[in-house]
Parts: C-alpha cells; sequence; structure tokens
DNA sequence: CCTACTTTGTGCGTACGTTCACAAAAGCCT
DNA sequence: AGGCTTTTGTGAACGTACGCACAAAGTAGG
C-alpha cells in the first residue's frame, strides 16, 4: 500500500495491478529456490504451491507480464526467473540508505536478505555525532549532514527510515527534498510526502494488533470487558456492557 | 494477509472486513497521541487525516464496531481508544515469544514499541547453545527445548519466528506442536500450517521490490535489459527484446 | 420552540481482486 | 497422422472494498 498522498488505485495505461506487484516477489523466491534445485520447468499448479497461492491467480499474474508459459509443459525457470526481475527493476543497481542507526538500522545494515536481489546499502545515516563514526557491517556511518551528497554521489533512490517516531516525517522531508522518491518507513507514524513519492511501511505493531484480534476470536468468544471510561451519555445502543439480565 | 491455509475471506457473522481490522491499530495510534495531548473529542475529518485515509472510510470503518460517535460533534477520544482496543484484544495481556536471536530477534527483543500496548516479550529462545543463557534486554535467552513449558506455563499464544529461513518452517511446526496458534514469520520462506492457525509475514525484501517497481516506472520508461537467458523458443510474441527497428 | 449549522452513519454506484471453468495450444504415444 | 493428455491463458461470475453524497441526528443560539 502506498500510503501518502500517491494514490494511484491500479497502474494507469499498461498497468499490472497492485496485488499482483505484491505477489511477484513472491514467485520470484520460489523460482529462485526452483532454479538452485536445477529444475528446468514448473507448472503453475506446483509454483502456486510453493508461493502459497491458488494456482489460477498465479497464472493471471504472470498473463500480465506476458505469455510465456507453454502449454501441456509449463514455464522454464530460468526465463521466468528473468522476466519477473526485469519487470520488477531488479536487473539494476539500487543503492539504498539506512537512516536512523538504533537497535532495528544496526540489524538492517548487518541483514543479507538486501543484498541479494540488486539492492546495497550504499549508506549508514545517523543525526546522533556519538553513533557517526562507528563501523557497522563494514561501513562507517555518516552523519545527516552529508545526505544531499551521498544521495547526489551515489544516485541513492530509496531509503529505510529506521528512526524513532518522533524525528520520522522531518527525516522523511529531508530525504524528499534530497531527491529520494521511494521511502520504506519502519518509524511507526504516518508519513505525509509530495506526489511523485512512494511511502511503503512495516510495523510490528500493527501486525501484532491483528493477530491479537484473531487470536480473541478464536480462544474467548468474543471482545473481553476492562476498565470502562464512562460513555459520553447516550442512551444505550449496543452492547457495550454485557447484558446480564436474561430476556 | 493471513497466508497458509487459513482462508477466511471476511469474518463470519457479525464480521468485520479484513482490511477494516488492518486500519484499526491505525486509527488506535492516532486517537492515542489525540488523548496524551489531552483532546476530548475529534471528528472524522480531524482523524482521518491522522491517520491518512478518506474521512467516509473511517466513518464506515468505525461503524462496523457500533455506533460510537455523536452527530454534530465526532468521537469522544477516550472512549473509542476504549472500544477500539477491547475490539482488538488488547485489554488483555498477549504475552509473545521471539525465536531465534540473530540481530533481527535481538533487535526486536529490544524495540520498545512491543511492549506499548498489552504485548509483553515472555521468552527468547534459539536453538544455538551458544546463544542461549545469554542475557538480552534484561530476559535470558532460552533453549528451544523449553519451548512446550514455556508455552504451557506463560500462556503463550503467539510467536515471532526470526530464524534464517531454512530453519523456519521446522521451528513453525513446533510452535504450532507447541500449542501456539499465532505466529508473526520474519523469515523469507512461506510457512505452512494447520487450519486454525495464522501467519502473517513481514518481509523487507519484498517491500524494497516492491519499491523498486514503482521506481522503475518513474524514472526510466519501462523495464531494463540486462543478460538474457535464452527463450525456450517459441514465436516471438511480446517485445521481450526492445524492438531496434522503427516501423 | 424553532431555525441554522455540524457531523455522523449508510445506501449506492464503481472499481478492483479472486476464483471457476473451459477452450485453445502444445507435447506425447501409438 | 491422429487422438489423448497436460497445462496454459482468459472470459465471466462473484465477492470485497472504496468513496461520494445525502438523510438523519444531534448541537447551538435566539
Amino acid at each position: 500500500m502506498a500510503t501518502g498522498r500517491t494514490e494511484r488505485p491500479t497502474q494507469r495505461g499498461r498497468g499490472i495491478p497492485e496485488a499482483t506487484v505484491a505477489r511477484l516477489p513472491l514467485y520470484l523466491r520460489a523460482l529462485s529456490a526452483l532454479s538452485e534445485r536445477g529444475v528446468p520447468t514448473v507448472s503453475s499448479e506446483e509454483l502456486a504451491a510453493a508461493a502459497g497461492v491458488n494456482s489460477a491467480k498465479l497464472r493471471k499474474d504472470l498473463s500480465y507480464l506476458g505469455s510465456y508459459g507453454t502449454r501441456g509443459v509449463g514455464y522454464d525457470v530460468e526465463y521466468l526467473v528473468y522476466q519477473i526481475s526485469r519487470e520488477l527493476g531488479l536487473t539494476q543497481d539500487w543503492p539504498v540508505a539506512i537512516i536512523g542507526i538504533g537497535n532495528l538500522g544496526h540489524a538492517l545494515a548487518n541483514y543479507g536478505g538486501f543484498a541479494s536481489r540488486g539492492f546495497r546499502v550504499a549508506a549508514l545515516l545517523d543525526a546522533d555525532r556519538a553513533v557517526t563514526g562507528q563501523r557497522i557491517a563494514g561501513m562507517a556511518v555518516r552523519h545527516m549532514d552529508d545526505l544531499e551528497q551521498i544521495v547526489r554521489e551515489d544516485h541513492v533512490s530509496i531509503g529505510v527510515i529506521t528512526t524513532p517516531a518522533p524525528a520520522a516525517q522531518e527525516v522523511c522531508d529531508r530525504l524528499v527534498a534530497a531527491g529520494i522518491t521511494s521511502i520504506l518507513n519502519f518509524a511507526p507514524t504516518v508519513l505525509s510526502v509530495p506526489e511523485g513519492v512512494d511511502v511503503r511501511k512495516v510495523d510490528l505493531s500493527i501486525e501484532l494488533q491483528i493477530l491479537a484480534f484473531h487470536e480473541q476470536r478464536k480462544s474467548g468468544l468474543d471482545p473481553v470487558a476492562g476498565p470502562v471510561p464512562g460513555r459520553p451519555s447516550k442512551p444505550g445502543e449496543r452492547g457495550d456492557l454485557p447484558e446480564v439480565m436474561p430476556a
């Protein structure tokens, strides 16, 4: 979900649906695994199983890219890897800057999964002079003041925000001003950005809350009561307190 | 997205739409901020702006919980905080176990955002004896063999998997066997789980790939060519190689 | 009490996403 | 060469989600 002001219901023109784009990386990963095992071709049924989706959905998704399968046989693994990579833009190099080198930024800097698919950590940045200069994952942490220069020289277009929430919007504005047009935000805040800038959000707390919702439905019957802040006053409409009297 | 075999298009019965559930934590966060600032009431317009959504959508979302607003006035902040918390199940305590204490697990253990909303890190687990016994965030890392006991004694129902990908499915199976019914998976793998277990997935690499896709559309015109694995052979159907000759 | 204003809650049209089901295409075997 | 099997690609039906726009319900002021 590209939050912010970048409302784009579905890609215009040639248009690959957003939902499909979100699944392509999934297919790509499954295909890479097959490729490493030396599997030459794969059917939509098998690939769908590996990616955990419905096979009709997989075929329709792939059909947006072109007609890359062979009826009666399936898809050529290597060829499909290439086509998806190309569509996602992974045939080129994407320098990434991580801003905010706390616990999470530190972990991401060391995270191998980044480098795998054309993403390269080009810079680690922090506003705190106590942190800048430290070496992490073989890389010196630089000060925020160097941002503009780094973006310019290394052609960075993707920024990852791992600052505390209160600093996120300000950092975001600076990134945008420096010319960054895609942001992955780990701070628990809604970022507002100008048109043309994409923001994606990763929020651990939200994921847990969604799990808790379903967990509650499973274990107990329904929402559990606690200390209730007094209703602003209004005749009862719905069971905010359990009905004790039988009808 | 509850991956795995737990297909549940929309909640049955009283049913709050899944898309709405995913937004409730967002509203809750915005409301908490208002609450801290001592704001007593808020209109759908204001709250929607703070959460970064359309106000009609916000009102519709809230209407699934009940009729908690006052026309001409807005919503009582405290009261709405309580109602959303209750619906999400945050009025109770959710012990969480983190499995796999590498870079990411380490960062999550220290992450404050966890504790905030009724989530409590109850245990840190790892299979590597070189790691177990270490103290992280004031908590001893315990061995996987203690899993069953911990789940039983601490009533843990949510597990967070931060192991390397190859270990994830096996760890997942063990969690499920031990009685855990909700899993937050950070490992880049599709987990398969029995019915009744919810899995949510957080995948940095996928988020970056989605950003790269849009970034490519913005900067260059369209996908960029690279070393092309030979087509399995089939008459040309679509521009996998750029047309050089003018029409 | 009556009028003017504000803001919620929702009916409705539209767009998007998912799944079924099947014709068309390709390979394989006799 | 012809028929049988496999598997893709997609038309069509269904369900979900979004956002406009407005009636209903409330507040405020005279």
